[in-house]
DNA sequence: TATGAATGAGGTTTCATTCAT
DNA sequence: GATGAATGAAACCTCATTCAT
């Protein structure tokens, strides 16, 4: 297990329980703001009652207020840290990449992304935004900012230099990194959040293949284009 | 008013005192839904209240239950009906397109696709299935066993052709129809929910003519190759 | 089967369902009441729905109120017109009984009375009247002054009867049937009403034999005493 | 006032803005029992709103839910905590009468029997229970369980040694006893709850004397009979 | 700092009652 | 006379929020 698949350790944490910390008003927020998660996470804002977060961070509901205003501040409050702590699953590997065939980067890149789309964490996060995006317009935008341009400026950064170096084609390196996160995210949503996998069950493998097959092609430079393998048959 | 407007003096004849309300029992269901659509839509499920539907139907709460046995009915009511109103739109064209230049078939049911993704009707439908799936786990299925599938196996059929006839490289089409739809539907969403077009906007016709370059090159058969001019203008 | 024991026939006239009358304004009122009485009875007063009247009754809701003012209305009403109807249950065989055994009489007339209390018809009634006692106190008046007391005055009469032959003491007659009928009452509500018969059976003959014994015995004239038989053992 | 009083001073300490409402989570549910039984009592199950429960009670309507699970749990909870506390004044004296003449014993009996059942506290008892029996079989039952049966066994025990003494003829005791409760509830229950006492009053001497008088001469072995007095003075 | 008892506004749901047809 | 769609007041119940301890 890598450094990089650590990045959900915040959640489990509190896996087995543990004897609720008496004294530690220090990392009463941290702990408010996880048990929150967990709790909007599955149950949604109206749902969850501020009783059940209490009682999953292990404290009783007053000391809530006195780490937050209110249960909406709570909840944006969450999905701020929430999206702050994904964020580095979203940066490709650190650094870019080079000297290794392009497709197999890519490739390795789609898969990273779509588990970490298929995360109940990300499933989770992107619930509670969208489902409240109308309500927590800033909580919203904070994610859109915070969130999803940095990540897609890095893809878009790894594409820039492909695209620098000759072997892909110049297109609006932003809009080709978020399309290619559409194409994996649109699987992670449908089959995890629709019940799309219970009704038409898809191998990710497959998924994977194509959506990177056809991504890198899309891509690729006209005269680059002899060295490629086939598609998924 | 002249003597003319008299051919309507029967339907006046409770102008003095109108009735305080119409009797309309096979128009109900379908003004309720509406309503509950518009107000479910912009407010959420549990935001919005059976009164704010009722006012919005013009109908008093109480009416509602003489067709909706409750709220949770009525919301997975509502996303029925939706889904059901909405598949038209996603029909590629009626007949599969052949002989035309693919690519222009493709941009023009791109922006198809991404239009209606970015209307409200889409949008508000997107969010309260996505918000609510963990509650409602059956509408979530329902909206993708009726929706989404169809869609996509119209739109698979569309690519499908193209391979046959040996213009589009051989791959899964019903994962890149999904995958196509999903560059559009990323855009969508994050420019229309998350509030990304206020914090990053970008031309439509920009996302366009890239998502449908990347996607036509990346499935254009090799001897189709030649062909083709470079990626955005 | 007896004139006496139909006094019920009005309420098993509807057991088969007959195809509900579609023209019989004269019979509504008393349709109505029946139908009132079976749901109110078992239902009790607030429970019981006046949809679920109406259903009973074969006719629409809004019908009932062409007939009865309210829904109280309609509830006393009922309560009037089943205190009509059970009176002649309580009529000692109609003429008083003379030449016969004083207990032999007293013990048929117990048993008359015994099981007309264990009948449902009176027990619903009687729960409906005390039940609501605080909020129908004219029903309830109606019923002591049209039920209990016309009732009791016959027993008296019966009673007189045997004192002025000098079979029995001179006691209170209205107290005595009174007393007589308490004692039976409590066991048919004990038993039927609070669910003794299930925690604590009791053989209906056992009753009657004590109870029968025990009013006889307190009543007989001294000099009466050597002809009785032991009560139970 | 007196410097005495300022002994006092520390209870006042929040005189100008009286605390909004007081712990005492101790005393709750027996405060809530009783504005419910006060409440529920006059007005009756589904009259009564828990709104005024709490008004009666001092508190607010939601404080009920944290002591009771529903108004129906209330209820019942209120039946049964009654049925405890009536449970005393069903008892006969203690211990069992011996050597002192058996009527008399009788008449204080049921002075102290019918003078309960004329309670309030009884009669509200009474018809909350009747009134629901259909409703809340286990109240009922749990009554006549706890109650009914338990007093019951006390005064038959009372009469039975009577009867093992010779001075009493050998009856069923538990339906002797239970007769001669029903003789003196029925007139509790037709003039306290049927408004009997308006319509027809009756002096409770005349009703002691003449119910005594039977019931004891309707026990009475045949050997005791000649040391008896005739019927009501 | 932490608690948890208490509050009361607000929401869903029911149903007696009305009234156009 | 009969219907049943429509109404809206009222009640139960929940839970975010407050605050004495």
């Amino acid at each position: 297990m890598t450094d990089q698949s650590d990045i959900f350790a915040p959640l489990r944490r509190h896996a087995g329980r543990p004897p609720r910390w008496k004294r530690a008003p220090e990392a009463r927020p941290r702990q408010i703001l996880e048990a929150a998660f967990r709790i909007f996470g599955t149950r949604g804002l109206h749902t969850a009652t501020l009783e059940e977060v209490a009682r999953e961070a292990g404290i009783s509901k007053g000391t809530i207020y006195l780490y937050f205003p209110s249960k909406a501040d709570l909840f944006s409050a969450m999905l701020r840290a929430r999206v702050h702590d994904l964020m580095p699953a979203l940066q490709p590997s650190g650094r870019v990449p080079h000297g290794v065939r392009a497709q197999r980067q890519l490739a390795l890149l789609a898969r990273r992304l779509h588990r970490f789309f298929r995360t109940p964490a990300f499933l989770n996060v992107y619930r509670a935004v969208i489902g409240e995006a109308a309500a927590f317009p800033e909580a919203a935008q904070s994610l859109y900012r915070e969130g999803v341009l940095p990540a897609n400026r890095r893809l878009a950064e790894f594409l820039r230099v492909g695209m620098d170096a000759g072997e892909f084609r110049q297109v609006d390196p932003l809009i080709a990194a978020r399309a290619f996160v559409g194409m994996l995210q649109i699987f992670a949503i449908s089959q995890g959040l629709l019940g799309g996998q219970r009704v038409y069950p898809m191998p990710e493998s497959r998924i994977l293949n194509t959506v990177t097959d056809l991504f890198f092609h899309g891509l690729l430079a006209p005269g680059q284009r002899a060295s490629r393998t086939r598609g998924t048959p």
